[in-house]
DNA sequence: CTAGAACCTGAAGTTAGGTTTAGGTCAATA
DNA sequence: TATTGACCTAAACCTAACTTCAGGTTCTAG
């Protein structure tokens, strides 16, 4: 089965010109031409853009992406590099949800804050509350300075 | 209490040249400057550094984040507005987890594949395993398209 | 009072990750 | 066979978010 450049951008939602970007880049070292040139995505490349958007989400460069790319196309001689670096992205990506759930606990923490705000019709009386009137889920995070 | 430059540079880990860039864009209307012409930063800023970072993760540009400190700088007619922006990210944030939270069963499924390959010394020994010998929690991140 | 560390400005430079443009070619359909 | 929609390339362009540079000022410790 064989897809072609439009059909890849509506399978997933990546468009064309990132397409050609990515192909352009070598991340589909595989790929075939049909005799006009026209480039023939199979799944292995549909699989690859997978591990691109994995990857990327990870926090890789495309350069980095390339890399590990790269190492596939060696075969088992990588194996050992190949794990590495993805138990690295295990840690990062690890970060990366603590650190988000910190934000969303900030954005939680504003969402009480705003309510109380227009409910009260001012700002001065969720800032002047007292610690223990804030809800408990959210009191943590009023990050007062002053 | 006040802070200079370097000091919210270190608090923070925020660089220098990014604080003055900041501040150029207009993120601080309210700090002050000693006689000569040196930043003062107070709580007040901290606190504004604080919510840009977690309105940055949360995938707001720094113009919009600027327009989110005006409005804050317009008072109580503001509140709604803040109010949604926040409900939005939420929404956004909710979105970006559960996001994540695939990057990562994909992640924890690759680190299997190459924990097994390496096990076996080639990479066909997992891409060939049958369903049922993936472990349980992973199998369903095998994800393959052939 | 002087040395040097830390601060200041405006303007130019950098980088990643694409996107757009211009000028064509390919392929399925009427 | 002619149209037309999808495809092709190389090269230039774009944007966000900083960072660097050049040249000058302020502040603090000895």
């Amino acid at each position: 089965m064989s897809y072609s450049i439009g059909e890849v951008a509506n399978i997933t939602g990546i468009t064309i010109s990132t397409l050609r970007y990515y192909d352009r880049e070598g991340m589909f070292p595989n790929m075939e031409r049909s005799n006009g040139g026209i480039r023939m995505f199979s799944d292995t490349e549909i699989e690859t853009l997978h591990i691109i958007e994995c990857l990327k989400n990870s926090g890789l460069s495309i350069k980095d992406i390339k890399q590990f790319l790269n190492w596939c196309q060696e075969g088992d001689s990588s194996l050992q590099k190949r794990r590495d670096m993805f138990y690295e992205r295990l840690e990062v990506v690890d970060k990366q949800m603590k650190e988000l759930q910190n934000t969303m606990n900030t954005i939680k923490f504003k969402c009480w804050y705003y309510d109380t705000a227009l409910a009260a019709g001012t700002e001065e009386t969720p800032k002047n509350m007292p610690e223990e009137e804030i809800p408990e889920e959210i009191r943590k995070y009023s990050y007062k300075c002053d």
